[in-house]
Order: C-alpha cells, then sequence, then structure tokens
DNA sequence: GTTTAAGGAATGAATGTTCATTCCTATCGG
DNA sequence: CCGATAGGAATGAACATTCATTCCTTAAAC
C-alpha cells in the first residue's frame, strides 16, 4: 500500500475531480488535493518519532511535507491536534492489523505464532508507527480520546490471555503480566532489529517467538 | 540514601564548610553548597523523564531545583550539558547497581534471579531514572561519550549471554536476541508497575523472572 | 476553442510569545 | 568592607500561529 493511501479515512471523491491536466500543472504536482493531508501526516510521524514532539517545529513538518507552514492550519488546528490525529490513526490502525479477522479456531500456540507475525509484519510495513506510538503514548498533549483508544487495545489483549489462563494453558500468573512481559519483549527485539543490532530474518523472529512461547506457557 | 546524596562523585568537602549560623540565614537556607548541583540534576530528572528534553525548559528546572535559572550555568555549560551529565551519571548507576561484585559462582539460574533481582530494586529505588534512560537513548542531543557509555553496558553482557550459549544452557540463539528480549520484558514489566497496571509484590517479581527464565533456558 | 472572472486553497512573511543564555545587582561569608 | 556567588531581569533567537496575498482550477461567456 501507497503510503498515501494511508490516512485517506474518509471518501476522499472531492477532493478528486481534477483532470490529468490540472494535476499536472499544479505547482506540486506529485500531489493531488487529499494527498497534502497525508503528505503532513507522514512528515509528522517521521519527525516526532525521530526527534519527539517538542523537539519537531511546525516549519520542519511543513517543508518535509513540501508544503507551506500555513497550510497545515488549514487541515489542523494546531501542532496538538495534529499530534492526537496522528496518535489515534496509528493507533486504530495498529489495532486494526492486530485483532481485523482473527481466526477463532485457533490453538493458543498458533495464537501466538498469528499475533507475533501480525506484530512483526506490522512493525516491518511501519517501521516508525511503533516508536512513535510508544514514544508519545503517556505524553500530556494527548487528549483523553487518544487514551482511552489505547486502553481499549490493551482491553482486548488481556480478555485473550484472562480465557487462556482459565483455560490452564499459560501459567497462573495475571493477564496483565503476560501482557506487559510479552509486549515488552516484542517492542525489545523490534527495537533490536530497527537499531541494526539484530538481523530481522524469518528464523530470528521464529526464535524470538519460541521464546516467548516457552515463557508463558504452563 | 537520601537523594541529595546522588550526585556527589567527588567529595564534597569544600562545599561543606558553612557553619550553622550561615545555613539558616541563607536565602535557600536548606541547601548547602554542592547541594545546588544536585538539586538541579535531581529536578531535571524528574521534568526531563516526565516532559522530555525539550519540553522542559531551563526555568522549570530551576524553580523545581529552588535555585534562579542562573545558577545552573554555574554548573554546567548549557542545556545539552546538563542532559549529557545526567544521562552518563545515571548509566553509570546503572552499570554499577547490575556489574558491582557479582558473585562468580552462581549457577546460571541464580544469575538470572540475581540480575533480576538488581535491576527490580534499582527501578523500585530510582523509579525515574530507567525511563529517562529509555526515552533518551538515542536522542541527537547526546554526545558520543555518553552512546559509547551505553554501549560498553551493553556488551558485558552480551559476553555473559555468549558464555551461556556456548555452555548449552540457555537455547542456541544469538546473545543479542537474548539481551533484546530480556531487557525488553523488563522494561515492559516495569513500566507496568509505575504506570499502576500492576501491582509489584515480591511474588509478581518471581513469576515474571520465572518467565523469562523459561525464555531462555534451553 | 479561447478568454476571463470567481472561488477557494496555499503560501510565507509578520506577529506576539516563549525560550536559552547572559549579565548586572544584591547578598553572602569572611 | 571585600571578593565571590546566587539571583532573576534583560536579551536576542526561535517558535507556533495568523493573515493578506498569490496562485490554481473551474465554469461561464462568447
Amino acid at each position: 500500500m501507497d503510503t498515501r493511501e494511508k490516512f485517506l479515512d474518509k471518501g476522499g471523491a472531492a477532493g478528486r475531480i481534477m483532470n490529468e491536466y490540472s494535476f499536472r500543472t499544479r505547482a506540486h504536482a506529485h500531489l493531488r488535493d487529499m494527498d497534502r493531508k497525508e503528505a503532513i501526516l507522514d512528515a509528522a510521524l517521521e519527525l516526532f518519532s525521530e526527534r519527539g514532539f517538542h523537539g519537531t517545529t511546525v516549519a520542519m513538518i511543513a517543508e518535509r511535507a513540501d508544503v507551506g507552514a500555513g497550510t497545515i492550519y488549514r487541515y489542523f488546528t494546531d501542532k496538538d491536534d495534529l499530534v492526537n490525529a496522528l496518535f489515534q490513526h496509528w493507533k486504530k490502525t495498529m489495532a486494526g492489523a492486530f485483532l481485523a479477522d482473527l481466526p477463532t479456531d485457533l490453538s493458543p500456540r498458533r495464537l501466538l505464532r498469528e499475533l507475533w507475525h501480525r506484530f512483526s509484519r506490522f512493525s516491518r510495513d511501519n517501521p516508525l508507527a511503533l516508536s512513535f506510538l510508544e514514544f508519545h503514548c503517556h505524553a500530556s498533549y494527548l487528549t483523553d480520546a487518544s487514551r482511552e483508544l489505547a486502553d481499549g487495545f490493551r482491553d482486548r489483549f488481556l480478555e485473550m490471555f484472562e480465557r487462556l489462563r482459565r483455560e490452564q494453558i499459560t501459567k497462573d500468573v495475571p493477564p496483565e503480566l503476560v501482557f506487559a512481559l510479552i509486549t515488552g519483549a516484542f517492542v525489545g527485539v523490534e527495537k533490536a532489529f530497527q537499531a541494526g543490532e539484530l538481523d530481522r530474518t524469518a528464523e530470528m523472529e521464529a526464535l524470538a517467538e519460541e521464546m516467548c512461547w516457552e515463557a508463558i506457557r504452563r
């Protein structure tokens, strides 16, 4: 999926009435209408995850998105609104990548494998999204709506691990502990991949997943 | 240990020559000379770990440390110097907490338990230090000296896990993977403790440690 | 098919604010 | 009294945000 398509949550038909001629002669010919918002969000993701919220200026975002600084304020009321929109977009995208169409008939062993695989693919395809979400998850500029979104995501996993505990498949430990340990391990391994400290191979991912299974199995 | 004592790396005798009278009549009577530097570093730790480097102003640090803004520049050349001093101090302190007087005759199982326990105690005693180090470890304002310190710490662990692998005690996986997974898991559990999502009890810590052992044991 | 006027979007210089840093003054210990 | 030190107002740079202007697209008129 092209990165330009990512943020088209709502149908973009209204912005798509330009013909080929107009498309080619615009100052920023490579960007069509709705693409501007996406370009801004993409640029913000890169900069916020590299430099943090306060370390990123609106001018930097504008420059990387190849738009004027004022244009950002046509799409977002202010910098806070932008970071919250970005956070919510990626939180939803990540939740979807995990939970959408999750087969219900998988064995617990296969379930963990599937989850690990989804997580792995998500952070390979969106290398900046994970560090952005991690980096900003407790930030003071997040609105309540952003925070609640994060909690809802967590709850789905707690239910899952609670069930596996009742069925005596995992160790008799609180699901919160399983969640904290597994997600921590995953994030740790993923960071090592991204830092180049570890080679991202299918074999390595299988090893890591196997180790996590050993950690939680009864 | 009082937090005021933490930063007295070098003997603080020179700063301790005031008598009781002068102590009581100073503008900020509760602070003695060298304590100012420590108060600044303590305040900076709190603020940097809560709000990040760019989200913290020098005025905030001065206010929380109960000193004038200009005073900070008597002890540090600039804000970058301050954050680097803080990073290096805590990196060294953490490395010390892990590696100092580590018994050489422990069984691998006991070694992991000891390391987990040390890590656990360190982050219980210094709840802000871990998130500060995590939060800033790849920041652009860190000097090379700060970065090298972080690497040296990691290398000690890699050697340890390499040995355990050769001795066929842990799984036949790269030590970098073991390191990434174990530290990730620890940080995940520790964050959950700090966020109040998990009760910090001796039992819970023992469970978490047990799970990590299962993850890495052959 | 070409010209042109209107509407809306993008721009980036200008604005007021906030920041890191400096520096003069008041205060302190001796 | 004197030298030194802490304080915090002053300074200039950098920031988020605004807004008058320009530019682009469309559609109407011919």
